[in-house]
DNA sequence: TTGTTGTTTGTTACTTTATAAAATAAATTA
DNA sequence: TAATTTATTTTATAAAGTAACAAACAACAA
């Protein structure tokens, strides 16, 4: 029996919650196929960019990893701040800065849909 | 003959200089081998670490590709907008928001190291 | 010179990440 | 329920990235 596409995003969504750590489609693959061994990475990745396009979910670029919406400022610009040392992540909301972003590229008439910005350094626990 | 690793980080700057768009590792490495068959993407790869650390170049997370870099901000945060139409990427000097970026993290005691900006939109020429 | 040593660069072979396209199942309509 | 449409899964492969070892080179001592 297959699952419909909102039962994988809650499945997945469970799984990412479980995690202290950001994962990847491929670890979230592992992890699924436990309980259904023949998902298949595409699935994954769809469900990831439903998840992703919802704002349930945040893709670390800069890590090709995943993370679980843990904020909820569904209409601005999420900051994802990654220890490098103990690989969590910090999610902060980002609308002060938004201003200053849309000034910089106002100057050439760029019209931005989507703004991605990451951080990396070390938590507080580990930059001690 | 082989080339030392200042001479290759100039061909490679040399060939993102020439190309109106980022440029992916492997169309770096296509580009390299007419002249030089038998480089391999792990030369590509290591002298791409290079001339990023040095502020070069930058690499664009989010579309997994290079750019040379244009501005001199040698010490700030690069603000990288790429366009979904054309390709084209713009550079913009981000010091104006590193202040709100650290203020950010400060709250949590994160210590950063790196900011990556990145948007993505439509510049001037497509969006009108 | 010529050997010795540490560092840089190159090569092989592989791992990880991601997706196109064909195949199949579910939903919808008649 | 059968036909048609839409969505999902599977297969198979493409693209991106890297570990680990080998070869070349620079620098210095004998």
């Amino acid at each position: 029996m297959r699952k419909r596409a909102a039962a994988r995003q809650a499945d997945i969504l469970t799984v990412l919650k479980a995690s202290a750590r950001p994962m990847t489609a491929y670890q979230i693959l592992e992890r699924l196929q436990m309980e259904e061994p023949d998902i298949a990475p595409p699935t994954v990745y769809r469900t990831l960019s439903a998840l992703t396009n919802l704002g349930h979910a945040h893709r670390l670029e800069s890590i090709k990893a995943f993370v679980p919406c843990r904020c909820s400022h569904v209409e601005s610009v999420p900051v994802l701040a990654i220890c490098e040392d103990c690989g969590s992540v910090e999610e902060h909301d980002g609308s002060d800065i938004l201003p200053k972003l849309i000034g910089l590229t106002d100057q050439t008439a760029f019209r931005a849909d989507k703004h991605i910005v990451e951080i990396h350094g070390r938590c507080g626990s580990c930059a001690a």
